[in-house]
DNA sequence: TAAAAACCGACAATTTTAGTCGGTTTTATT
DNA sequence: AATAAAACCGACTAAAATTGTCGGTTTTTA
């Protein structure tokens, strides 16, 4: 019905794994093993929780990934974020050439506005730390 | 961050603009137009309405399509149902060999459990009649 | 009997997702 | 200084899902 997108699951489940290791560094390598994902496309999700400032790296031997921050401050609708983008639950979708007649008053768009603000909530009402703390 | 894909979309508008005509019958060459939506495209959708019973149809000249029961009757959710299927907002994803270690407790999954129950709860709470009236 | 409509299944185009690969740079260790 | 382990990067590919298109069949009204 709803659907995420693996990208989005994988890289949670980093995250939490990340969060769970308290500050000690993680290979990219033993992320992927332990959690049963493609080491390459495990790598690109990471790439973009960092330079979105979730997770800092270390380079070289011994070299690996850790929280920029303390799980308490990570919501979860950012690292969502972070790997999707910003883009919206829906786009107004219309032949071109009409324009949607209804614009400022589409019922069906009120409808996806309430969807979207009960995600954004939750989301960002989450943080790392609850997801981790049973 | 989250998406919804147009056949949802085009799927309630097609709903909605249904619920405004008070069971008057709306050829699929109308509401195409009305709502700027391809006319193939559309059909196939239509269809699935249909084949949930969520509308009924008239073959024949003069024929069209109209609701199988009142606005009030109608939860959002079955339209959005019917038109993606039953499918869960995440399937578990671990690479085929390799069980999720974690199984029964995965954190990752309390979380996008939260957000589908969410998502239901509205979905399934909000009727057509409680969109069309203002 | 002609036209308007629903109905149906096969196909095609486009986009998104998911994943792979080959290399470069950085750093710790020997 | 050399080697190995790691992050980093961009280009490419494969697969799947989405979004449509098309040609025909059936049904019904006028």
């Amino acid at each position: 019905m709803f659907k995420i997108s693996t990208k989005s699951q994988y890289g949670l489940r980093a995250m939490i794994y990340l969060a769970n290791c308290h500050k000690k560094i993680s290979s990219l390598k033993s992320i992927s093993q332990k959690e049963g994902i493609s080491f390459d496309y495990l790598e690109k999700i990471i790439s973009k929780l960092e330079k979105a400032g979730l997770i800092k790296a270390k380079k070289g031997a011994k070299g690996g990934y850790f929280l920029a921050k303390s799980p308490k401050k990570i919501k979860i609708g950012e690292i969502i974020r972070s790997l999707e983008g910003e883009r919206g639950l829906v786009k107004c979708v219309t032949k071109k050439g009409i324009k949607c007649p209804l614009e400022k008053k589409c019922l069906a768009k009120n409808f996806w506005g309430k969807i979207q603000e009960s995600l954004n909530s939750i989301s960002n009402s989450i943080t790392l730390a609850d997801l981790i703390k049973k």
